[in-house]
RNA sequence: GCCGGUGUGGCGGAAUAGGCAGACGCACCGCACUCAAAAUGCGGCGGAGCAAUCCAUACCGGUUCAAGUCCGGUCACCGGCACCA
């Protein structure tokens, strides 16, 4: 054996990654003599807290994925860039007096260099910005088609308050009713914001669905997330002459309907309390400003409690049956949803059924099941078993049967038609903060709302250094009279600019396109480019993201589209995700050290007491022995760390080893070894090397099994098992205590995905055709995936008795046969009825005795 | 409440399509090497039993020659939505 140098992993993947980065080895150009692939990683959000654990397991994934696709012919591209935009930034550069675009180019600084550290092979000859000007140009530029295209609109809007930053906010910054960054209340108010029409697009971003390789439960989440369902509308009049109308999906319960109740809001309300026919307008109005008043945290939270305000001196008609019942004002209808107005159906509806108890209101049963239901406890929702009684023309029809009726009769007299909803809400695409792109829109006194000229895009963000909103909630941009003070493109006079900036989605939802072609000064990027990359081949990233990003990047991705911009309906032909990494929680009683656990035992007496205990102490959080990495918790792995410790091939190794890549994981650093390990024994077979161009005899059937399972393994996203699989293969050749150059160059390419440095150096050393990226990946043959011959286990009654040596080949009477031949077998099956004899072909023989 | 998912050793996790449960790795134990330790190599490692063998994939039941896998029910946990009419 050959004594051969320590695996230095520090020198070998930086000469690796000169070298790419020297030979642009990664960098992809439109070529149609090759199929392309375009995978794609959500890009980062450059934090100060620079890149975390979790950040590589998705890239990594793809890398792998993307490396071994290069190797098999495809033409890859695979880019990275930055998703800079947003409130963190801002806020930092608030605190600590630096403007956010050095915040950001800092962190961009840190993030590539992280990046670059692990091998990946992105090509950054690609790389986006979405603060760069060049590119919110194009961000801006779409906007304005949406715009030109009516789908974007400024309106008088409910938005999120909060009361203590006093700013608007996303709902997604409102957790629990309350900000998500100082805690305060979160209440309602009314103030202008510019929308989106995603709504318009709901069907299309339901129905797209199908033809797509997305993971299930992303589909399942975006169909519920647009929550489609199918009803009617339903005319009441009333008796103050107004049409009042509601939206149902029971419109078979239209006879058992005993009162209505309108959202706060309702205009009708407002309508009625104006002309006066309103009996109660004290006890209406205090209602109403009461709800206004109320967060969305306080209307969900107690929704058990029903709350409402019969409106006196109206009521409505039941169209079926002439009746005419009362009309409540309640928060339990939102304004948002349907028409805003319900009919009540207590008898078939737990919210009716609770309000209906709570008012003394009538409960009439329309619907019967089959089995008990007792209405004197609780509604009859069952529509699946449920028949039609005491409902005029719908008596004895089943749910389906009577909605198909109702419907007929409503469409028919015209009191009614079929409707479609969605949950869905228009986007609320303003926010009043700096850091995001100016929204190019100009108000003028006498033209109303205007577009900036696409000409004078982009409109830049002026370079200002105070950054706190404004009193009212407006963006600090509103300060800068110098640049909101313009004139209308239309008439020349003067005008002011729109001083909200778009939310942080806006640069993302079309960022894939600008990796096409990311330079392009005349278009997002050049039909040519789209026409050959598009759509994205793969792509991979959280599920956090699939009901905001993922549905609003197809949005738009649609409307570009529809109006000839892109060439294909949707964005992503494939969509997979990862699982999160999370870390040990340190206050978990499984988590302590040994003698913390003894004293706790001892004062406590249990695990049970002594975790009641920590969660006393420690919060609710103290149960979960694995949770999300966080600062408090000071569990967060910093990757430069692992980098530097054990090499970026380790780390790579480890990410994709750490268990199903779709599911989440604990970081566990002990477990890193035997990736390290695995690495340095694949370096050390350096010593051990003999000529040969072939596979030895009793590897041939190893390396064919191998090579076949790697394969599939990445395209599968079993990475675990695929790594699983060649350190099996290696445990094979180490038995032997030699390798053959041929072995050793194809163990090599089968690792080179996932380890790439190392893997390029050896080869190198070797002498192989280097480097391996210009390799061709392997193949296998079917026939030598399997040994000539097995070992199958013979079963007496299902239990295994023994196993057999046998030719792979073996008929089934022969295994029998020989099974039978045993002497144990023999013995256990002597003197017994043999009632039946199976031979699974490779696996196993059971004889059935009785 | 609704939708989706998961439950297998001390731990992370394997197990095409119903066919030998626990691959691969971590931790641990033993041995070798060493003055010693680390590193490395070899062996062991679900439970009970001297053993043959029996028990074991959250729980209860079913289908089958055969169930981690299929069917019915229950429980627990995770993720999403949640007064959406």
């Amino acid at each position: 054996m050959k004594s051969i140098p320590k695996y230095d992993f520090k020198s070998i993947e930086a000469k690796w990654q000169r070298y790419w980065d020297e030979n642009s080895t990664f960098h992809a150009e439109i070529d149609h003599s090759k199929p392309k692939f375009y995978a794609l990683v959500e890009f980062p959000y450059p934090s100060a807290a620079g890149l975390h654990v979790g950040h590589p397991r998705s890239y990594t994934a793809l890398d792998v994925v993307a490396r071994k696709r290069r190797l098999c012919g495809y033409n890859v591209l695979y880019p990275m860039g930055w998703d800079a935009f947003g409130l963190p930034t801002e806020n930092f550069a608030m605190k600590n007096h630096i403007h956010p675009e050095v915040v950001t180019r800092d962190n961009v600084a840190r993030f590539k260099s992280q990046l670059k550290a692990l091998g990946l092979s992105f090509d950054w000859q690609r790389e986006v910005n979405t603060t760069d000007p060049s590119y919110y140009k194009w961000t801006q530029w779409i906007f304005l088609q949406l715009y030109k295209h009516g789908l974007a609109y400024k309106k008088e809007m409910n938005v999120n308050w909060c009361t203590g930053c006093k700013v608007v906010l996303a709902n997604e910054e409102v957790v629990n009713g309350k900000c998500e960054r100082c805690g305060s209340e979160v209440v309602h108010k009314d103030k202008s914001q510019w929308m989106l029409k995603i709504t318009a697009y709901a069907d299309k971003l339901i129905d797209g669905l199908d033809g797509l390789d997305f993971i299930d439960r992303v589909v399942a989440q975006q169909k519920n997330w647009i929550g489609r369902s199918y009803g009617a509308e339903v005319n009441f009049s009333t008796t103050a002459g107004d049409t009042l109308t509601v939206y149902t999906t029971r419109c078979d319960t239209l006879f058992g309907a005993t009162y209505m109740v309108v959202s706060p809001e309702h205009e009708l309300v407002k309508k009625w309390l104006e002309s006066g026919v309103i009996q109660n307008p004290d006890e209406v109005t205090a209602y109403q400003a009461e709800a206004a008043r109320k967060s969305d945290f306080e209307r969900t939270e107690l929704n058990k409690d029903k709350t409402g305000v019969c409106l006196a001196g109206v009521r409505g008609i039941n169209p079926v049956n002439e009746q005419e019942i009362p009309i409540f004002i309640s928060d339990y209808v939102l304004a948002s949803y349907g028409t805003g107005a319900i009919m009540a159906v207590p008898a078939h509806d737990t919210r009716d059924y609770a309000f209906a108890k709570k008012f003394g209101l009538p409960i009439v049963e329309v619907v019967k099941g089959q089995g008990e239901s007792n209405l004197d406890k609780e509604a009859f929702t069952d529509v699946a078993t449920g028949t039609l009684v005491n409902s005029g023309f719908i008596t004895g029809l089943s749910v389906e049967e009577a909605k198909k009726k109702m419907v007929a009769w409503l469409t028919e007299t015209g009191k009614g038609c079929e409707k479609v909803n969605y949950k869905l809400r228009d986007w609320v695409f303003s926010r009043q903060r700096y850091w995001g792109e100016p929204i190019p829109m100009i108000s003028c006194e006498k033209c109303g709302w205007q577009p900036v000229p696409e000409d004078q895009l982009p409109l830049r963000l002026p370079d200002i250094t105070d950054f706190e909103p404004g009193e009212n909630g407006e963006s600090p941009l509103a300060r800068h009279t110098e640049w909101v003070n313009t004139t209308c493109p239309r008439c020349g006079g003067p005008a002011k600019r729109e001083t909200d900036t778009m939310p942080q989605w806006a640069g993302s939802s079309w960022y894939f396109l600008r990796y096409m072609d990311p330079h392009n000064e005349n278009a997002l990027a050049s039909k040519e480019a789209m026409d050959y990359w598009g759509p994205v081949d793969w792509y991979n990233g959280g599920m956090e993201h699939t009901t905001l990003h993922l549905l609003y990047s197809r949005f738009w991705h649609k409307f570009l589209y529809d109006i000839g911009v892109v060439p294909q309906p949707e964005p992503y032909a494939k969509r997979t995700s990862h699982g999160m990494i999370l870390g040990l929680n340190p206050h978990s009683f499984v988590n302590l050290p040994a003698y913390e656990q003894a004293a706790m035992l001892k004062e406590y007496g249990s695990e049970k007491a002594a975790t009641a205990a920590l969660v006393e102490k420690y919060g609710e959080m103290a149960e979960h022995p694995v949770v999300k990495m966080s600062k408090s918790l000071g569990n967060v792995v910093n990757p430069d760390e692992i980098v530097a410790e054990y090499g970026a091939d380790t780390m790579r190794l480890y990410e994709m080893f750490i268990g199903d890549f779709e599911k989440a994981a604990p970081w566990n650093t002990a477990s890193i070894r035997g990736c390290k390990r695995f690495l340095e024994r694949i370096w050390n077979l350096q010593g051990i090397v003999i000529d040969g161009d072939d596979y030895r005899k009793e590897l041939v059937t190893p390396f064919h099994q191998t090579i076949k399972k790697v394969t599939g393994d990445i395209e599968a996203m079993k990475f675990n098992t695929a790594i699983a699989a060649m350190m099996g293969l290696l445990n094979q050749i180490a038995d032997t205590g030699a390798i053959t150059r041929r072995e050793y160059r194809d163990l090599l390419i089968m690792l080179n995905p996932f380890a790439p440095h190392l893997t390029e150096e050896l080869f190198e050393l070797m002498g192989f055709e280097s480097p391996i990226t210009s390799q061709k990946w392997l193949s296998w043959d079917e026939a030598k995936c399997v040994e000539s011959t097995i070992q199958i286990a013979v079963q007496v009654n299902g239990k295994v008795r023994t196993r057999l040596d046998v030719a792979a080949d073996i008929s089934a009477e022969d295994a029998i046969a020989a099974a039978k031949g045993d002497a144990r077998v023999a013995a256990e099956i002597a003197g017994k009825n043999l009632v039946k004899e199976l031979y699974v072909k490779g696996k196993l023989v059971n004889l059935v005795v009785k």
